[in-house]
DNA sequence: GGTGCGCTTGACAACGTTGTCAACTTGCAC
DNA sequence: GTGCAAGTTGACAACGTTGTCAAGCGCACC
């Protein structure tokens, strides 16, 4: 009736407790015919170890948490994804834990939370990734982790992490942009609590250089990654003298805000108006037109930071050396974005 | 240095393991002075109970599963929330686990969840929690859940649910399109596999038939509860003879790919063409026009789903008699519903 | 004063696994 | 054949909690 434990498949195996936690857990000294043997009492009882009593008995324990703060629900949704592949891979579970990235006891709180479910280590999603004191904070009181963080290169800081390198696929936009002949190019800041934000500037930054175009401070806005701040932030661009004939938003939601007040405006995209977002949200094609925008491999990076995790975890002394993994994310060219006009229509 | 266990707790408070448990637990049989000092000392030492353990030896645990399969990021994360709430609330934790609900083997793959992280019960959503024979399963199993589902009334099917009347809303949604002189009103169909589905038709049907106006099977298409298909639907809405003046669209995505489509067609929202969706996912207010819709509090009806499983859970014979609960969107009006034009512009 | 009952409390085992340590087996050099 | 190291296996305790059962206490009742 109930399910098998342990203690089944060692009698159904004529071996003790200990040799088949020991398969289980790929110890390397068992012999391959007991291996075996056991591995065949495992299938034929389909046995699968019970969570509960491996975590409260471990020094290691087989769960995982996920912390992040992140008000994009596809984002969340495809790290979540990622991260539960690998531990179902890992045969780990899943604590999932959003939080308020500002609440002043946040280390604590984590803290309190890996104690209490007894978690193995944290996959910690921007922007709490970023948070240098938090991480050192962790990396005192012994708690394991991971970050998924916005970085050029790896920081090498000595704190594992898998990064995504926004400042290149910021820059390739914007190249895309100069080359479809615009000179005038907004720029909408998202929010400067994630690294993201000014990587994604230097982008930017450094194709306009590259291409000789003087960078003009009236076309950059500070702002949020919100839909609301693209539409406040295009109004303020429409009204310049001078305005851009195209606009990057720092991510989707951004660039929709933007597509929305060109549409209040009377201004039409993507003829009179290129616009480019960041993300390859569900939405960025579901609008009219569709946004171009950069690809995100976001579920792909937080299943390898959990991986990278785990691994890390194992054996403290396996001699292995896990090295920090870089993405990029991809330049999508949809219908949002076009040459410039030179003529009025 | 490490957590706290029971048996500090005891120590510190003069007692012994078991009455600390208690006081943990709510047990009754505690004298009220000996309560109060046992929660000092609980207090005094920041003592949290440790979750393995607590799942390893009771017949009750402390935790829950939560099930989905839905593409809809912003209903999903609403959804986690809610459960997420309560269970924190409660102290219990919590496993999510989406899943394809047309896998064969789903109701194997459940119960092996179940035991696997001996999760004390699991929240189903739709449309998981609209399959009865999977219902019944889980029930012959043992295995305790609560549905979240669409219904206008209580199934009252010995089965626990909380129930969302999407017909009632449906109904609003139609009135209102109604209200603003709308005849030929097209109705775009969700996926069938979800109960909400001919639920929301049958709203959009009896509004129809409140106000006298025939139902015209040409302007009722069926589909998922996608973009996409919002998209392909209303151009064939388009291609009609007489193309409806309003268009319902099962749920904000189609409602997106409607507003896409006219927008590919030249056809000027709300003006020539009236769109409502349903569910008030946040990009219902991000499109341009912003849609009217439907408002369902997700998140509080997933937090009342969790809260009622994890009182059900708890003592077997407290006579308390559970009830289920209903819920029911709230219509808002927006940009995409206009008065029907009379004369041409 | 003894009996029985209800309330409160505690001793102890048990949950299913892994860590520790010791014992056994095998292979190989002498 | 002996000695020794490496490889393999098992006995047992332990993790932190809850379930079971019985004991202690006070009180009402005969």
């Amino acid at each position: 009736m109930s399910r098998p434990t342990i203690r089944d498949v060692a009698r159904h195996a004529g071996v003790s407790l200990k040799t088949v936690s020991r398969v289980i857990n790929g110890e390397a000294s068992v012999r391959d015919d007991t291996r075996e043997r056991v591995q065949r009492a495992i299938d034929e009882l389909d046995y699968a170890p019970d969570q509960a009593a491996r975590n409260l008995r471990g020094a290691t324990s087989h769960a995982l948490g996920l912390v992040y703060d992140n008000p994009n629900p596809y984002y969340v949704i495809s790290v979540q994804n990622g991260v539960l592949a690998a531990c179902r891979d890992q045969d780990f579970g899943l604590q999932i834990h959003p939080c308020d990235s500002n609440a002043p006891d946040l280390a604590d709180e984590l803290r309190e939370l890996v104690g209490h479910a007894r978690l193995a280590g944290l996959v910690l999603a921007p922007p709490m990734s970023e948070r240098m004191e938090l991480i050192r904070y962790l990396a005192e009181h012994g708690i394991r982790f991971v970050r998924i963080i916005s970085a050029a290169e790896d920081p090498a800081d000595g704190y594992p992490c898998v990064y995504v390198d926004d400042r290149d696929a910021a820059y390739d936009i914007t190249e895309h942009l100069i080359q479809l002949g615009h000179q005038r190019i907004g720029f909408l800041w998202g929010g400067a609590e994630h690294r993201s934000s000014p990587e994604r500037f230097k982008g930017y930054e450094s194709a306009l250089k590259d291409y000789g175009i003087p960078l003009d401070k009236k076309l950059v806005i500070p702002g949020d990654y919100s839909f609301d701040d693209g539409f406040r932030g295009a109004r303020r661009l429409f009204a310049l003298r001078e305005p851009p004939t195209a606009i990057f938003g720092s991510n989707d939601e951004i660039a929709a805000g933007v597509l929305a007040a060109a549409k209040a405006n009377g201004i039409d995209v993507p003829y009179e108006l290129s616009i480019a977002g960041f993300e390859d949200s569900p939405f960025s094609r579901q609008s009219w037109p569709a946004l171009t925008t950069a690809k995100q491999a976001t579920e792909d990076i937080a299943r390898h930071a959990a991986l990278r995790l785990i691994a890390e975890l194992k054996p403290a002394g396996s001699g292995v050396i896990h090295l920090n993994r870089g993405f990029s994310p991809q330049l999508v060219i949809r219908d949002s974005t076009a040459r410039v006009r030179t003529t009025a229509p």
